[in-house]
DNA sequence: CTGAAAGCGCTTACAG
DNA sequence: CTGAAAGCGCTTACAG
């Protein structure tokens, strides 16, 4: 692989001139560029970012964790992540974590050796304990799409659950929805649960325990299951909100193959507002989320800490979730009580 | 943040015992060994891996480039991806092409500079035409998941399509089925038409270019759409082979909310054997695909070669899809006629 | 078992 | 506008 310095050599300059037309920087006579030029094009030389990266201090790669890719919410959040830097001219180097603490132990562990200028780590899965590791990371740090238990030492962009749940919770009260379901992956989704409960509060309603139903994102299989626990209890429900989308899906499935009307008998309630949700039959009813803006805010933050090669400000943001009112929620079936 | 100079001085050593203790390689007493371990600790040492790489030429990070991440398919394929770099030490750099020729001309550019040691390239959208771009990459590339002609230059670990394809239309033969429709992202998809159409000559039937309907996979909701058109038709089919599991089960949707009975009306063969496809009601006949054995078996043609330090055999390594048979099939509808 | 030297391929001031 | 030098922080033979 031919090197600045054979370049150089080729066409008679030193390195540092070289070094300047690949750049871009410094002055050089036009006479000279095109020379240089040319002994790069015959040599086919390429720059050793590898090199670049050492003497610069920066290697123009991030690095992005999240729990895992098969995931519509979390491959969307690669996507703009990926996005964002690319028009910055960054790389992004990826790691999931699985739903392994192990894992998400080790991936930390390794990317701490400064092999990139920034770390994002979406979402709080298998990482509450390990933050620690990066205590003394040398590149700046941040979280996204955190839900529970918001850590303070590090700045985040991430989404105001609470208040989603709260939102589908009084979308359905304005309906005059009484008796209601939640599925949700416990804890992961508490926030949105608690705030769908504040809205029913509201009214003097309260949701017990025995309505929210624990969905397991281990298993896909599960979470047709548990649709089916919902419509098999005895708790006369006229609506049903799901924390995730996939799973506001399962129990639509679930309640047609019952034959109930979607929503006649039974309104559902999403949260995410991925695509298939909204050419669903009928289109869902959701919580929007800003999950590419989410993204981008935090590669932003992120990169205006390397630019200025300081410690990230210390803040905490939080994105609104939005209603989206589609076909599958309409008005509670009066009682036949 | 120390270097490695610092924690020599402090314990004591030179630098290169440091890197021998740091290392594991080269013996040093274990009296000495304590004496550096205590001065890594107490300065925080973290070798800086930029400059290891420099030194080494190894930089112990593959690229991996797909079309998408919002794919199960290709989700699944990072997923293996990186299980099997990370057994080996390896990190991921990951790029998406997203159905833009540009962008994906712009990310292989931008990798040829020997910022990674290894490129593995899945699937052949968009790509074609930017080949070329690798021909002097410093590092092996291989292809992964490549449908359409296949190319001869590099190695290439890849699915049989056109035996898959095969597959789904000889048991829908067995099933004694005789006017099919086939669903397809074209002209991506064409060897697994191919397949299907194969299988069905061997009876001295053909399924006809009418029969083949092509769904457009930027448009999510044309999905469903296309499922319609299939049914819409006046083909009086008794069953439709998907070449994805995600169309499969779009069609199993407009199936069902038309009050056509699977498998009894109307047979569905899908493609991928992805996770929800087993627990979809009922649980689709589909191919199943080695996904995460192409993934391995790339990786490790890839490091093979890495820790050779030469390219990669020029091989071309075929796995073989499986028919899954499940509740979707059954035998054709005696014919009205 | 440990030390002194050279080198990986760039970039960044600093002279001229 | 161009050149000579030092340095980024490691590793790899090579001596002792």
């Amino acid at each position: 692989m031919a090197t600045m310095q054979e370049v150089a050599e080729r066409a008679g300059v030193t390195k540092q001139t070289v070094s300047n037309v690949v750049s871009g920087r410094g002055r050089v006579s036009t006479a000279t560029a095109a020379r240089v030029q040319a002994a790069i094009d015959e040599l086919g030389y390429v720059p050793n970012l590898v090199a670049r990266s050492l003497a610069t201090g920066a290697t123009m790669t991030v690095a992005l964790v999240v729990p895992s890719v098969a995931n519509p919410f979390y491959s969307e959040v690669v996507e703009e992540v990926e996005n964002a830097l690319r028009e910055q001219g960054y790389h992004l180097l990826l790691g999931t974590t699985r739903q392994d603490a192990g894992r998400a132990r080790e991936l930390l562990t390794s990317l701490a050796g400064r092999s990139v200028d920034a770390l994002l780590i979406a979402g709080d899965h298998d990482l509450e304990d390990h933050l620690a590791l990066l205590a003394d990371a040398r590149f700046p740090v941040a979280l996204c799409a955190w839900e529970n238990d918001i850590p303070h030492t590090l700045p985040v962009v991430t989404i105001d659950y609470d208040n989603g749940g709260f939102l589908a919770g009084r979308h359905l009260r304005e309906l005059g929805h009484e008796r209601i379901a939640v599925v949700a992956e416990m804890p992961h989704h508490a926030p949105r649960v608690e705030g769908a409960r504040r809205a029913f509060a509201r009214d003097g309603l309260t949701i017990p325990d025995e309505a929210i139903f624990v969905s397991d994102p281990s298993r896909p299989e599960h979470e047709f299951e548990v649709a089916e626990q919902v419509f098999d209890s005895s708790l006369r429900l006229t609506a049903v909100f799901a924390t995730r989308d996939v799973l506001a899906l399962r129990i639509l499935e679930a309640a047609r193959l019952r034959g109930l009307a979607v929503p006649g008998d039974i309104s559902i309630v999403g949260f995410d507002d991925i695509a298939e949700v909204g050419s669903a039959h009928p289109p869902l009813t959701t919580v929007a989320i800003p999950t590419r803006s989410m993204a981008r805010q935090s590669v932003e933050l992120l990169l205006r800490s390397v630019a200025d090669s300081m410690r990230p400000d210390n803040t905490m943001s939080l994105l609104r979730p939005r209603l989206i009112v589609r076909s599958s929620t309409g008005p509670a079936p009066r009682a036949a009580d």
